[in-house]
DNA sequence: TAGATTGTTAATCGATTAACAATC
DNA sequence: TAGATTGTTAATCGATTAACAATC
């Protein structure tokens, strides 16, 4: 696998590529056109090309590219095929949400275990995956290789507990606190996901939208005053 | 508020501004500079002041910014004073997780009432919410003006439901299916909370960290090896 | 072969950064 | 007043789009 470095927006729109991927070879398409592609994700088959142009040449003149083919590839590309390790912390809403709804094996991570606070949750099993008491979180990650850590405590305790994670060897959080972890200076990656951003983007959008109708609404009402 | 076409780029980064700001109130910080917020964010102090002066000026020469004054220019920017209105969708795991610990009110939304299929559930109340049959999505659409519908419902319902939406009246949507929502040539907004491409993403950048590192511990000894 | 479509180079467009006059 | 820092214009940088030779 070829290896540049890659922009942002690129690797934001590769995990896209592979859920529309899956949507076709589920649909049985076999093969597609980066013209096509392009007009079912809304881009231009000039990006397409040159995204995946970044890792390697997966098409072929003349025909198209071959779903399957490519499907293996962009899973490739993630890093799906490389079998990493997960643990999640807080198995509260979210913590469970996750553990019974998300299927961490089917994006090539496996959940090892989860770790709570809550002494009624601890010793019990989600899902297959036993909940382990937070104060064993030091000798379980001595004992086992985690690339990742799935961060689902209350707010209060998230920077506490990343301090803890990282401490014991962690380099990659999966953010569900509404807590910016992000150090500038800091080479732990982190991912968030935050939700109240999500909302308030949406909440512009909409804001924009309205505003927009009522000034359209306006220049309407003026036009029909003066035709009078 | 002015309100001139602002590029995405710059809708993402508000929210962050929002939790930045509320961040240095909750912590006794009155005023802040464009320099001071940037080095806390990562940003420039020119593309602070570049995002903020698409909606207005709201510094002071000499002075930098008051804390408090621009959070709430900025709260307003992102229409959390219009008092937006939202129905969840699907009382599942993901959607008890959101009713439960995700504050609407804090971000302006009020959460009007959640439609679910499961008997067992019809009629109960969670955080206050009121959980009605999904029988009665219509009718409390005719009724009720809803700015957002927030769908949680299972991956195979997704398409069904937003239709029965968008027929009858939704125009916004929340997205936290893994289904692609977004027709290209639909008015509907769509927001997705796509937790499979954010953790696919994560796994990208291990992935490329881990070659990084394999490919300079291989330089390293290659180096060793010639020096013997 | 002719038609289709790639991978890549060049052109365009847009976003970020730098610079600076205005001014608190 | 002098120092600090804004808002904005200009310069730079990077990402997207267009074009096209290569080739299946």
């Amino acid at each position: 696998m070829k290896r540049v470095k890659v922009s942002n927006n690129v690797i934001r729109r590769i995990p896209r590529y592979l859920r529309k991927l899956d949507e076709l070879m589920e649909a049985g398409v076999t093969r597609i056109s980066s013209f096509d592609l392009g007009q079912q994700l809304g881009l231009t088959p000039s990006q397409i090309r040159q995204d995946f142009s970044c890792f390697g040449e997966f098409g072929q003149q003349g025909y198209g590219y071959n779903v399957a083919a490519l499907r293996e590839q962009v899973a490739a590309i993630l890093g799906m095929d490389r079998g990493f390790s997960a643990i999640l912390i807080g198995v509260g809403n979210i913590g469970r949400a996750l553990m019974d709804n998300f299927c961490f094996s089917e994006w090539g991570f496996h959940l090892l275990s989860a770790f709570e606070v809550n002494p009624a949750l601890i010793g019990t099993e989600l899902s297959g995956v036993l909940i382990r008491s937070m104060d064993e979180l030091e000798s379980f990650l001595a004992e086992n290789k985690v690339d990742v850590a799935v961060l689902s405590v209350p707010k209060e305790a998230a920077l506490r507990v990343t301090e803890r994670l990282t401490k014991n060897g962690i380099r990659a959080i999966w953010n569900f606190t509404n807590v910016e972890l992000t150090d500038p200076n800091s080479s732990i990656l982190v991912e968030n996901v935050h939700f109240s951003d999500s909302l308030l983007s949406l909440s512009y959008y909409i804001s924009e939208r309205k505003d927009e109708e009522a000034a359209r609404a306006a220049r309407a009402e003026k036009l029909a005053g003066a035709e009078k």
